[in-house]
RNA sequence: GUGGCUGUAGCUCAAUCGGUUAGAGCAUCAGAUUGUGGAUCUGAGGGUUGGGGGUUCAAGUCCCCUCAGCCACCCCA
């Protein structure tokens, strides 16, 4: 016998977290249209040249690759932004600019599997290309807001809970502003890098970090820190780090425009609060370029962020002359499943249909069959038992599997024209005329 | 990819110093004289103790390798 198994960081879903699984991904697949982002979709594979050296070296270390059949070196997707710029630059001139896409799909990094990492996991991205303009930092701001909250409602609504996050904004031109007024620009990546470690192993391991990975002085390493340790609300951060990185002019204009994505995410309507600038905040990928993103769980900070993303403005100047900026984020499906599961706001419903037809009288296939396509027309799913066992058990069945409804409907019932709509939370049962089944579960369902 | 911890039934765990045929609860399935579920009772299936090798009269228990999970590093969704 074969071992059935898999690899590591690799996994099966069953019903129970596919369910859930698909709610996630219809919930960002509404938002997403809500703000006119479209679908695509490109190939799992790419030629190895186009996926690797856009990300850092890391990524091409983590990256999928072998030889195929015909000796074509090539990468399985790392991410979801690398194969946009291909498909952006390659098919510029049918999409026409902007350009607004979101793209939900299957990601394979060979790193350590751990809790809330995997090997293979699920992105979903959006993201708007060809527009410098900071209205679509702004509106990548509303729609991270906009997807966490619709989550929330989708998970934890019914049951009180509520799904607590926070957005944290930066904007690389402030470091690098300061990094140029350091006499640093060249090194700005393993500065970052260990800056982003911060709240993680402290000030004084970052700067030896910083001291041995990008030989900064003392007082460049203070410098850094102290712009990245600046707390306060987002105006008093922000009024501080303008004099930090004063007569710089790319520094000044990252400065400006947090401020301008700020205010614009409140005429958007999002909470004060839900945004709050970090400048330590850089993230690892080396293609940033402007403005950064990073969303945590309030309830379970450690899983990581679940919605991250920024500016690029020069990611597809590798593939074309044109030049495509872009900007957009990417949600962590796997990863957020994984802390919902966590924290409890996870159902366990194990049928994505709410009623179940119980084949009660053996004889009566038929009578079942037009009950069952009758609730399915009315745009209700249903269920029937496939066979006549008896009704304790197929009711047995009904609750094991979380189904919400069970029509029952015998001899009698069927005689009288009638049928049994059973509420199988509240263990109460109406007698209603066959005609309004529909209408009698539509109201169970809504209440 | 590096290091640490862990691994016994589908799940959670027992099993004395290395000592007879590896147990229990939950779950699953089947029943409890055939029109109403989450309870209870009875019974059944399910293990080469993650896999392989070694030490020993004897290994779930000790040693090595390997695989997987968790944690840290790295990195990141």
């Amino acid at each position: 016998m074969i071992d059935p198994r898999t690899l590591s960081g690799f996994r099966d879903y069953l019903p129970e977290a596919m369910i859930p699984r698909e709610r996630l991904i219809a919930t960002a697949q509404r938002v997403y249209r809500s703000f006119g982002f479209s679908p695509i979709d490109t190939p799992a594979l790419e030629y190895l040249e186009i996926l690797t050296g856009k990300g850092s070296e890391e990524t091409d270390r983590q990256m999928y690759h072998f030889a195929d059949q015909g000796g074509r070196m090539v990468g399985m997707r790392f991410d979801l932004t690398v194969p946009l710029a291909r498909f952006v630059a390659q098919h510029a001139s049918e999409l026409g600019l902007p350009f607004k896409r979101y793209h939900i799909a299957t990601v394979w990094r060979g790193e350590r599997a751990q809790r809330g990492r995997y090997r293979e996991f699920m992105q979903c991205d959006f993201d708007t290309i060809g527009t410098k303009h900071v209205a679509a930092d702004i509106e990548t701001a509303l729609v991270i807001h906009e997807l966490l909250s619709a989550i929330g409602k989708s998970f934890g609504g019914e049951s009180g809970k509520k799904l607590g996050f926070s957005i944290r904004v930066n904007n690389r031109m402030v470091l690098s502003g300061l990094l140029a007024k350091l006499g640093l620009a060249e090194k700005s990546v393993p500065i970052l890098r260990s800056l982003d470690k911060l709240g993680k192993i402290g000030r004084e391991k970052v700067a030896e970090e910083m001291a041995a990975a990008a030989g900064t002085t003392a007082e460049q390493s203070n410098q850094v820190l102290s712009l990245a340790e600046l707390s306060g609300t987002n105006d008093e951060v922000l009024l501080q780090v303008e004099k930090l990185v004063a007569g710089n002019l790319t520094g000044e204009e990252g400065v400006h425009r947090l401020r301008e994505i700020l205010a614009g995410a409140t005429a958007g309507g999002v909470p004060a609060d839900a945004l709050q600038v970090d400048v330590s905040s850089a993230r690892g990928l080396d293609y940033y370029t402007g403005a950064v993103f990073e969303t945590f769980l309030t309830d379970l900070p450690t899983i990581g962020s679940i919605c991250s993303g920024g500016r690029y403005d020069n990611l597809a100047s590798l593939f074309t002359k044109q030049e495509l900026p872009g900007i957009g984020a990417s949600l962590g499906l796997d990863r957020l499943l994984a802390a919902l599961e966590e924290l409890g706001l996870i159902e366990n419903v194990r049928t994505p249909a709410p009623v179940l037809v119980v084949y009660f009288d053996k004889d009566q296939l038929p009578a079942y069959l037009k009950i069952a396509q009758a609730v399915r027309a009315a745009g209700i799913g249903a269920e029937l038992f496939p066979e006549p066992k008896k009704i304790g058990q197929q009711l047995q069945y009904a609750d094991r599997r979380g189904f919400r409804i069970a029509l029952i409907a015998g001899e009698r019932e069927l005689a009288a024209g009638t049928c049994q709509v059973k509420d199988l939370a509240s263990k109460t049962s109406a007698e209603v005329p066959l005609a309004v089944i529909p209408a009698a579960i539509a109201k169970i369902l809504a209440g």
